[in-house]
DNA sequence: GTACAACGTGCAATCGATTGCACAATACTA
DNA sequence: TAGTATTGTGCAATCGATTGCACGTTGTAC
């Protein structure tokens, strides 16, 4: 095994200074012309590659950023990390992905993780249960910028890059509006995340706007699953009232709803439409595909990037940013009742 | 800001070296009971983190290690990296993602990365260009553990996890032809890729124990997407002598098939069976699901992070090692013309 | 012919942690 | 009490690259 070759190696074969080598290859102007197309041959010639890990210590900037998030096998994740890449890798920035599996214990142990592993900067989507801060401000404390990207949490310093939620249901649940739905229920998962509490905001001032009125019982929260949104449509299909649609801030719940609606004979969407969010892809494949809100996930990633690149090259001062991505509603089979639509 | 804290922080507040500092920390048994017990102490009140480009550096392990895959955004993909960092997170390393975008020269140019990056093994599954094997033998000849995973390439001093594409097909086409599928069509993508001639001869096989005649018409070679599936299979339909199976290397093409299939009026299961391959969620939304042979991307992904595990504890011993994992058929509806296989 | 500028390199410290060797202090043996 | 183990720390080099400062050379001007 042949041993790495160093900036000495060369200056040896040279012999001149390791500093001399390393001014050359830096292509510094007070190094002559000659030394540096020798230094430049004799590296060739050695195969000499950077060790990044020396470039890092030494200059404090690793060129690594961390992503963490709560699980990378979710479409949504995976193609921010997608959009995330196609900023960065140009910029020489590799990315440390860390999943927090919804867990903030895991969540804190992995930034430290980064921390210690001196990233330039950290994206993140908070866990679910994440109340605490403490963890952020250590980043920040650390003068290393912190972005958050679909699921923020307030942090002063810290700058964020997210989907309108609000206006995504807004729009959803008012195109069901015009299709006619009058009783539209919601499906929901954690109100404690801003961006589905935001969602039933949104839906509730459609409702408002279109003169519906809001039933309580018509909310329900569950998990993101299509066993889920199944049990969930049975009971609410067994309500005295049941609703004539339903907007799902989930797609597998959505889907799961069709399915049980299907099981009972309901049909879709002459009697009962159904709009999801995400917009992950299988909502295209059904036979009835499904109306769904696009997040946009791979923009999202990019800007987050962006976001991250800005700040990095602004030094000290820190300015905090905060981007709100606009959704854009895809309309499907599921709810499109009215020609009108097409 | 608060300046990072480093042993020599600690060294200094107790009086005493940064070297006794560090053996404190490593609880090196040289060291009195006392003195660590400050030491941790002293370290905790100044918050002390470990520099980990410091550690790697000086050790030349960086704890890191590089995952290459054509695609992140791909349910297969994402699914393995999940794998991979189920073993890896535990033992300290994190993850380094990389993406060729099935480019051969962005494959050695990311690999070249991540070994300035100073990575300490390249878990890789190759790109559908590959040719050269050049950038790969850079990797073995600094002595650093490469493993493929799914997609091979021949490397001397390489290990390997795969899976067994061959068994899987054969299943598969076995399936149909127990079905009572008398002329079954396959869909290919690579050729040139191992895993998808496998897949073939896999097929081919079957189709000889099964005494039925293999027929080159009957073999198409397209893109991975429903487009192509649909395309295809309406030549296939055109034909003087159309198949009444189609056993499909990809998903995404199984699924344009059905959609194509059904727009023509053909019954699936009972005239018409097709199985895919890979088992993508999306197989088991449809309300006709889709038969598929199952990958099990996280074991891949365990398991090849458990190889390289193994290799980095050999030390110089380097031993080779081929794992090869068994695929499972998930027989679904649009497959399962006889109840017999209920 | 002297003075000063410009140019090209080398010296040595630095980033933060680790480690072989040396050595002082204490404990134990004869 | 001298001599030898044992124990606990310090010194200094090292990993590979960078950089402020110093210094020797050559060139130019007067």
């Amino acid at each position: 095994m042949s041993k790495k070759t160093t900036i000495y190696d060369i200056a040896k074969a040279l012999n001149i200074t390791a500093a001399t080598v390393s001014r050359a290859l830096n292509n510094n102007p007070r190094i002559s012309d000659d030394t540096k197309r020798m230094v430049l041959e004799t590296a060739a010639e050695l195969n000499y590659k950077p060790n990044r890990l020396a470039m890092a210590l030494k200059s404090g900037k690793s060129k690594n950023v961390g992503v963490v998030l709560p699980y990378i096998n979710r479409t949504f994740f995976s193609n921010v990390i997608h959009g995330i890449e196609e900023e960065l890798n140009p910029m020489g920035y590799n990315v440390i992905i860390c999943q927090t599996h919804e867990d903030e214990k895991k969540e804190a142990d992995v930034i430290q993780n980064l921390l210690n592993a001196q990233v330039d900067g950290i994206l993140i989507s908070v866990s679910r249960e994440t109340k605490n801060t403490e963890h952020f401000n250590q980043i920040l404390k650390k003068n290393i910028p912190l972005i958050f990207y679909d699921r923020k949490i307030n942090v002063k310093g810290a700058s964020s890059v997210t989907l309108d939620d609000y206006q995504g249901a807004y729009e959803a649940t008012k195109h069901l509006i015009d299709q006619g739905c009058k009783k539209i229920a919601h499906f929901t998962v954690d109100r404690s995340l801003e961006i589905y509490e935001n969602r039933i905001q949104g839906y509730k001032q459609a409702l408002k706007d279109g003169g519906i009125k809001f039933n309580m019982n018509h909310v329900v929260t569950i998990e993101s699953d299509i066993e889920a949104g199944k049990e969930a449509t049975k009971k609410l299909m067994e309500l005295a009232n049941p609703p004539d649609a339903i907007f799902s801030a989930s797609d597998p719940c959505a889907l799961g709803a069709i399915q049980h609606l299907k099981s009972i004979n309901v049909r879709i969407p002459e009697d009962f439409c159904v709009v999801g969010f995400s917009n992950d892809p299988f909502t295209q494949f059904m036979e009835l595909t499904i109306s769904s809100v696009d997040q946009s996930p791979l923009l999202m990633g990019r800007t987050a990037a962006k976001v991250f690149l800005e700040q990095i090259n602004e030094d000290d001062i820190k300015i905090e940013k905060q981007v709100v991505l606009t959704p854009s509603l895809k309309i499907r089979k599921s709810s499109m009742k009215l020609d009108s639509d097409l």
